[in-house]
RNA sequence: GGUGUGGUAGUUCAGUUGGUUAGAAUACCUGCCUGUCACGCAGGGGGUCGCGGGUUCGAGUCCCGUCCAUACCGCCA
């Protein structure tokens, strides 16, 4: 037997019993007579003690014990004579009369503990080790969790998980597709898939009414902090339904998951947004309202003052910075150059100060009287003590500008605490997006996201205006899941994907199965999808989504432990009928 | 593809204006230590300063190239 209780479980109320524990040396402490082991498994920690004078033979073996070395041990509960409240076990020890070596174990090249002396970099190549540090288990207890609790809540509500392919074709609109060449039909391609987008909407034309599925999905695109090329999408699809409908249920799934794993009770709904008005008072689709400082637009109170900077803008906008009117120049400046790093890109950045006593100072007061600036305090609704920081430019561009600022500021003044989640949806985003160098509109969503009724006929004179029946869940200004009501009818499908350029012969060789398969009662039906990885990330505070997956891929998509990717044989490449080109320096 | 930051002991880092034998902490090894839990004390081993080239009497330090890591931009329907 190598083991009849766990390193995380005894208690006081376990003295004097015999137990019998497996697990790693966690850290030994020598003290001369008496030897202290930490004994740690997945479960918790517990001190064995040996004693010289009791029995030196044992003591002694436990002195040659090394780091992460795999033993089993029998002993007996014993309470600590000084005890440790930092851990769950501290107020017991084992006085050990049986120790067994069931492995011995190199040292290990960083400490396994919470902080880590290991980098990121060495942490990725020995990931098995990582594995081992308490908070990177916690990580994937949580997730692993999460996915559970998302299991039951659907099930509950006659969700049932489908299996879709992995291995299927390539389709050109949005991301690179990861292909894997086919050696039964040589010459030809299976993509990864991008997410089940085709195959769940295929599933509700079959009758099945309510799906989802925890799956892998693929995009052949550069990395983040907060993307991977493979990732894990909670995904689902509703037939019968409206947009109110998916919005309900998936607000409460979230609500589910932050009660059973937070213990956070979210009253009442949501709050809802619509995609322009993101735009306009927070210059993202995205917007982290755990704080307010909204743009407010002072273009209009600019004007006949012969700045030249704002008479040649499209749009002037401000925020107004609680209680930092007395922001040094040396902040000032540090602002001006964080708002000009290539990253954000700005031009400048214009300040007023609007001082404890109500007097004005501006960074224009060569150009605007104090008269002036206070009308901009009045609509910024500013406060003497506060600071109001003024950017100018094409409208969009600017309004990101100003969307990073605003961040950046949230940052400063700590007003993006990564306990409090404030989830929010955007809605009515706009059906299509224009590409100006290709002179087409492409699929803001995707090419089956249904336009609002009340727009289609816009399609034809205003493509540009058509809203999209298509919804974006946000917690704390990270998008955590998209969804729409899709076109069910062929021939709004159709009038769609002419609207994007793909002439007849085109659509129905990449989509003709799903066009045939809507000629054959298609119910009406809409979904989303959550990105699970970022899900976890910010239930479990981090930074990166790279700590919540077991073994992600590094910057350069590579995985580093396994050395992924590889060349291969030129076996392998003869069976597949694949030549490689030598690149050319 | 681009921009920034970084690469020095097993690990995390410091290293001044280019100048003696490249340091600290931690980990590791040895000895001492009977209540530690970040144990303590004494001692020890450990370096291709990412790689290649250049400038110089002399390069960890300056220059050029390159590789790797990382954050971001482009990209991600």
């Amino acid at each position: 037997m190598y083991r009849n209780r766990t390193c995380g479980e005894l208690r006081i109320a376990d003295i004097n019993q015999e137990v019998t524990l497996s697990g790693w040396v966690h850290k030994i402490r020598k003290m001369g007579g008496m030897t202290f082991i930490d004994l740690r498994d997945r479960y918790g920690i517990t001190q064995l003690s040996f004693n010289q004078e009791v029995n030196h033979d044992l003591a002694e073996q436990a002195n040659k014990l090394g780091r992460e070395w795999v033993i089993r041990v029998v002993g007996k509960v014993q309470e600590r004579s000084s005890k440790n409240s930092n851990i769950a076990t501290g107020d017991i020890e084992i006085i050990a009369s049986e120790i067994k070596v069931l492995n011995k174990s190199k040292n290990p090249p960083f400490t396994i503990e919470t902080d880590t002396d290991g980098g990121d970099d060495l942490r990725m190549k020995y990931r098995y080790l990582d594995l081992r540090r308490d908070v990177v288990r916690k990580n994937l207890e949580l997730r692993h969790k999460m996915t559970f609790e998302t299991r039951r809540y659907l099930d509950e509500r006659n969700f049932m998980e489908v299996e879709t392919p992995m291995l299927i074709a390539s389709t050109p609109e949005g991301a690179r597709d990861f292909v894997v060449p086919s050696r039964m039909n040589q010459g030809e391609f299976y993509a990864l898939p991008q997410s089940p987008q085709l195959f769940k909407q295929l599933l509700m034309v079959s009758g099945f009414d309510r799906y989802f599925q925890i799956v892998k999905c693929f995009r052949d695109e550069d990395l983040r902090a907060d993307r991977q090329p493979e990732f894990t999408q909670i995904d689902c699809e509703m037939s019968f339904v409206d947009q109110e409908d998916v919005i309900n249920t998936f607000e409460g799934l979230t609500k589910h998951l932050f009660k059973t794993l937070k213990g956070i009770e979210i009253e009442g709904d949501f709050p809802r947004m619509s995609y322009a008005d993101a735009m306009k008072y927070y210059g993202s689709d995205k917007p982290d309202i755990r704080f307010e400082m909204k743009f407010v637009e002072i273009k209009d109170l600019t004007e006949g003052a012969n700045f030249v900077v704002f008479d040649n803008a499209e749009y002037v906008g401000a925020i107004c910075v609680e209680g930092c009117a007395s922001y040094t120049r040396k902040q000032m400046d540090e602002l001006t150059n964080f708002v000009k790093r290539p990253q954000v890109g700005a031009k400048g950045l214009i300040y007023v100060r609007y001082n404890e006593d109500e007097t004005i100072k501006s960074s224009v007061d060569k150009f605007f009287s104090e008269e002036v600036l206070k009308t901009w305090a009045e609509r910024c609704n500013a406060k003497p003590g506060d600071l109001i920081l003024v950017m100018a430019g094409e409208t969009v561009e600017t309004q990101e500008q100003l969307c990073e600022l605003r961040l950046e500021m949230g940052n400063q003044l700590g007003l993006r605490d990564k306990n409090d989640f404030k989830c929010l949806w955007v809605v009515d985003f706009p059906l299509l997006e224009k590409d100006d160098e290709l002179n087409r509109f492409f699929a803001k969503h995707h090419p089956f996201t249904s336009p609002k009724a009340e727009d289609i006929d816009l399609l034809d004179t205003n493509p540009a205006a058509v809203r999209a029946n298509a919804y974006d869940m946000i917690i704390n200004g990270v998008e955590i899941g998209g969804g729409s009501i899709r076109i069910h009818d062929s021939e709004l499908q159709k009038k769609m994907f002419s609207v994007l350029g793909f002439s007849d012969e085109n659509a129905q060789e990449q989509f003709g199965f799903l066009m045939d398969a809507f000629q054959y009662g298609a119910p009406p039906h809409g979904g989303i999808a959550f990105g699970l990885d970022r899900f976890v990330s910010i239930f479990a505070g981090l930074s990166s989504i790279r700590d919540c997956i077991a073994f992600p891929k590094n910057n350069s998509g590579r995985d580093v432990m396994i050395d992924a990717p590889a060349t291969i044989a030129q076996e392998q490449l003869d069976e597949l009928g694949i030549a490689l080109v030598k690149k050319e320096n």
